[in-house]
DNA sequence: GTTTTGACAGTAT
DNA sequence: AATACTGCCAAAA
């Protein structure tokens, strides 16, 4: 059985740890994936293998805390919303990367 | 095996 | 600040 490469599955696996109330860029995952650049072969991820994992994709922002769909996008209040309701507040249309951004930390 | 697509990032203008 | 261009990667067609 064919499976997805190193890269895809840490990919998966960092976005299924990502905690509630926080966030990740795709830059983010791409690095901790070990491909620093590979923003864009996460973010096929995320979208692709949504359907087959659960995935929080609504914790995965583009950089600079802004979400990946252009305001006015019916997508991008639906994020806002599950973001908002997992504490996770919106200023002046982005995220306050400072204190969301998910560190890979999780020593709660 | 080559081309196209996709929910990006960084730099330059 | 906003736009344009380039670099980069993985999966599907």
């Amino acid at each position: 059985m064919i499976e997805y490469s190193d890269f895809s599955k840490k990919v998966i696996k960092l976005i299924k740890s990502i905690p509630k109330g926080n966030v990740a860029t795709y830059g983010l995952i791409a690095k901790l994936a070990g491909r620093p650049q590979g923003s864009r072969g996460v973010g096929w991820l995320l979208h692709s293998s949504t359907r087959k994992h659960h995935l929080p994709w609504q914790r995965v922002i583009k950089s600079g805390g802004k979400l990946s769909f252009p305001e006015g996008a019916n997508a991008y209040f639906l994020q806002k919303e599950l973001l908002e309701k997992e504490d996770v507040i919106f200023l002046n249309g982005r995220i306050d990367l400072k204190k969301y951004l998910w560190k890979k930390i999780t020593l709660f």
